[in-house]
DNA sequence: AGATGCTCTGGAAGCGTTTCCATGGCTCAT
DNA sequence: ATGAGCCATGGAAACGCTTCCAGAGCATCT
């Protein structure tokens, strides 16, 4: 059996309420009492147990995260932001995967980490209003990242910003005509991710004077498969683009096959600038918008930990910026 | 404030050890009473209190895992893995980044962890002997995964195994001369990988009763230059070999940056062969061994738990099977 | 000199469970 | 009928800590 703080005050011949103070840190404990008990603790080896501590602390001194698993390395950098952060706290980080919807629901209903976490941390995954009730009610601190959601912090990311950053780029480099291929603009999960890059498009085109032409905007699936049939479509137009902007680095992967297929190569015939910076992005030479995904946790994390010790929980909302990445997709064209 | 198991008692109308056995699925106990006890339960949306069950059972519930946070999709797919497993079981997963050799020291010098968990998972590490003893000293269970380690339950990948069939695919292709890329042999860390590949390697040319050809092998380093060098040694050879097997997948990548750079292409001059299953492998089309990472994943979860309930501890060995994915680098040579 | 107030300390209560032990009612064999 | 044995149940102790409360010692002020 391990050492209790008992055996601690019976060694060093203080009360236990002594050695509390000591490992709490106290201010009232005379330097030789505080030295003596360290020494002990140290001679010892001797750990507070933490489950006494938390049950008459009512404190966990931990927080959850909770994230859909994607594949995607999204997650495990903003993971790994907020680890960073966790790690240097006295928090500990305990992990829940939520995959499907129906965990999803599962989760939220339940609150199996009611109890177990002293706030958290919940990425990407939009919240009903109803749910973030039920965590109000619980009195449990949280914070969104990678989704907006109104009543709590939330750390997110520019969009439209990123989005003008693209297409001014574009604009930079000559381009007049420039085609938007994106995703559905109101989703059922109620992400704004398509409907903000496309927001971003028009505030650069209307920046820099340039004419809104409905028929350049192809909005329509999350898959690459749209992006090559987008493209096509945009190929088609009696008038067709000099550039495309499409809303995530997998439609333009589709856009850039669509081209090969027409003989045209990205970078020379077309300029084609994507959105996320992908892996493979880079192999392929695909200007995009990367986001700052790590410091989304460390941002998201920072906030949390801010929330839980000093009790500040206004319903701020962080956006950080992001910034593009220029490759040879988008390099100037000879007859822009 | 929360509801406690007394006020559960009262409302009841029995006494708190009969509340405390209907939680705890105690079989002596009437179904009327049982019955009754849960109505009030569900009623009042009572939740027992983990710390004060934590205190008197000495048991956290927790398990934690510990990896090195390389960039690598090679942890996120073991995470999640693991996260399957324990998801599905009464135990929470706490994550312990380790980065440096520095913080993997301090980990597993001060067990941050003892007293939060009820086992380990330990990933990628590999743990010197003293701090075993210090893991098994303080009675906590844990399991290695990605690192073999003595008198640990351990879960590897057979490494041997998967050079074996590598070199044997190649030797199916009509491949008789065969080079060997890889790392060091002999590395600070005490990783085996490439010792164990180029076991597999030798194994598989014996096998088939194919001379082992010293000049063949090129151990190195783990870097993608190596790669890039080594072959170009082994073209130089006077008989220079016709397909080459790197040790892992970024060797290879640079074995095909030579090849290309000599006017030569993989899976029509020369067969490459990686180890690893990069996403970018699947791009290049690159032949190579994928390893089970999820699963592996999954296997350690189980052997953990299985520690836990059953009291099981034996250090068992698991080795996981790999298998060839076949991909444009090694097709068929048209004069082999 | 006595009252006052401060600092340091120890005892004990209490946090919410599980579990040991005792009790009372029953059944069943004698 | 009566004692043995079993089952369902409740009270109380115990888990290891924090913190309230009270007390002892001492300096300072009136």
């Amino acid at each position: 059996m391990a050492y209790t703080i008992k055996d601690v005050a019976k060694r060093a011949g203080v009360g236990i309420a002594t050695v509390s103070r000591v490992l709490n840190e106290s201010p009232n404990v005379l330097p030789e009492t505080r030295a003596r008990v360290l020494a002990v603790i140290d001679e010892l080896g001797y750990r507070p147990n933490h489950a006494a501590r938390q049950l008459v602390t009512a404190k966990t001194n931990a927080i959850a995260i909770i994230l859909p698993f994607l594949t995607r390395p999204f997650f495990i950098e903003v993971l790994r932001g907020i680890e960073a952060v966790v790690a240097n706290s006295e928090y500990q980080l305990i992990i829940f995967n939520v995959d499907s919807p129906e965990q999803r629901t599962r989760y939220f209903n339940t609150l199996p980490f009611l109890g177990r976490t002293d706030g958290l941390l919940i990425v990407s995954l939009p919240l009903a209003q109803p749910e973030i009730k039920r965590l109000q009610a619980a009195n449990l601190p949280a914070v969104m990242i990678d989704t907006q959601v109104a009543n709590l912090p939330s750390v997110v990311v520019d969009n439209v910003g990123g989005a003008f950053k693209a297409v001014e780029h574009l604009i930079s480099q000559g381009h007049q005509r420039i085609g938007f291929v994106s995703g559905q603009l109101e989703p059922d999960l109620g992400f704004t991710v398509n409907r903000d890059r496309r927001r971003g498009y028009e505030a650069a085109l209307t920046a820099h004077h340039l004419p809104l032409q409905p028929e350049y905007l192809r909005p329509g699936f999350d898959r690459r498969d749209w992006g090559h049939q987008a493209a096509l479509e945009l190929l088609a137009l009696p008038e067709s683009p000099s550039a495309i902007f499409a809303a995530n680095d997998d439609l333009a992967f589709g856009v850039i096959d669509a081209l090969r297929e027409r003989g045209l190569k990205a970078g020379e015939d077309i300029a084609v600038v994507g959105y996320d910076d992908l892996e493979m992005a880079q192999l392929v030479g695909l200007t995009t918008i990367h986001q700052p995904m790590e410091q989304m946790g460390r941002k998201g994390a920072e906030v949390l930990l801010a929330a839980l010790n000093e009790g500040t929980r206004r319903p701020t909302l962080y956006t950080l910026p992001v910034n593009l990445i220029e490759r040879a997709s988008s390099s100037k064209l000879s007859q822009a």
